[in-house]
DNA sequence: TCAAAAGTGTTGAGTTTACACCCATGC
DNA sequence: GCATGGGTGTAAACTCAACACTTTTGA
């Protein structure tokens, strides 16, 4: 076969929750043709590095940041000029971040890391705007089809903060009691003995979920589901 | 950055059915180091060519195939020494192609191309035995969200015919009348007037998906689901 | 005592499951 | 007339959706 000019990258979608806010992690580039455009992190994989040691790698270096939750999303090359520069292929990743992890250090690789709210990305380079359309949609799917929702919240957390999540992210309304009802049908969140240090009105339980239990569910069949209507 | 040494190469997995039997596109290999040992359809990407262009390339080369469906997999780029030769990432390819593609011709880059039972592959070079489970997962959930097993029969096809390609690769027992009400409930298959040129008993109607209802469907909410108990 | 958020059951509608017999054809 | 596969309805069980008031706390 003749000489392969192709480049493969990484790229990851970090995706943050906020006072009733989704956010997305980006960075501004400190070197190359797009110096000072922000752009979703990553950058080329090292010949002799994993594809997701590279994104966990590039997510270090540019924003000093571990997620909780990464799964590859989709390789994008089937544009052949989505960077200007040569042919690159690049292997997206859609990750989660807790509250925790809000505080982001640009580091050597990055001129800036910073949360943009989905509803106000800044113009991106490359293709990123639409890579972060599919990791949108990909969130929306498996936040019905899979308890991926907890990794968005603190370790310790009230109903409402669940409700409010899939409420922000699917856009859609819920009914309250048979929310509760449902999850805690599932039998996969337990009950600590704290309340919240409330802000206002009467505090709540505070809950946590429980992965053991979940995994243990799901290898006898079981099935998370959460069907919001329109 | 330094000079990356990474090639990107397509894999297919593409599925037939026929006579309640599941199978898999394999090709032996004419060339190279795994010389005569049966794999996936695949190569290496051109540098100017998009991803699926190169699979379908590459079906059409290899086993003088074209699908009826292709959706990208997944990228199989962690394992680092999964080419004996070199770093190679591979995108994997997801296909179907129906009965009226069974027959293939082993064209101008491999030695033999050849449908195997999935029940009954052979050993296989590389990491293709595993990307073939990831595949046939894929293929299992899929049919349970989305009207993919026609893509699997002929154009015209019987009921039953629906029904065992359901039961076959869910490896589940069905209610044929629950069944037959829940698909036609839907909506998106048509009858046709003609009947089944049978072998035995008596001759069913033929009917036929039509997929123009189900994407008008899809856009107002719909949701193909068939669900099957274990 | 008021504002704010947490907590809590029941009923009707709709969906899903289970189940068995007759029909049309070729041999 | 028999073997083979095609075609069909109903009732019970279950799941989902709709709905509103009381409780606890801080200010």
């Amino acid at each position: 076969m003749d000489t392969q000019k192709i480049k493969i990258a990484v790229d990851a979608i970090v995706f943050g929750y906020r006072n009733n806010c989704l956010y997305v992690l980006l960075i501004k580039q400190k070197y190359g043709p797009l110096k000072n455009t922000w752009v979703l992190p990553g950058g080329f994989v090292k010949s002799d590095e994993a594809l997701s040691d590279a994104v966990k790698r590039e997510l270090k270096e540019e924003a000093g940041i571990e997620v909780n939750y990464l799964e590859q999303l989709y390789t994008f090359g089937d544009d052949i000029h989505r960077d200007p520069r040569f042919r690159v292929v690049s292997v997206a990743y859609f990750a989660l971040a807790d509250p925790a992890k809000f505080d982001l250090r640009a580091d050597t690789d990055a001129e800036d890391a910073q949360w943009f709210p989905l509803s106000d990305i800044p113009k991106l380079g490359y293709d990123h705007a639409s890579i972060i359309q599919v990791a949108h949609q990909r969130l929306k799917s498996k936040l019905s089809y899979q308890p991926i929702g907890f990794d968005l919240l603190e370790k310790e957390f009230l109903f409402s903060e669940l409700e409010n999540l899939y409420c922000t992210i699917l856009e859609s309304d819920i009914d309250r009691r048979n929310f509760r009802k449902k999850i805690l049908s599932f039998g996969i969140v337990d009950e600590t003995a704290k309340m919240s240090a409330q802000s206002a009105g009467r505090p709540g339980k505070l809950f946590r979920f429980n992965k053991k239990k979940y995994n243990a569910l799901e290898r006898n069949g079981f099935h998370f589901e959460i069907n919001l209507r329109k």
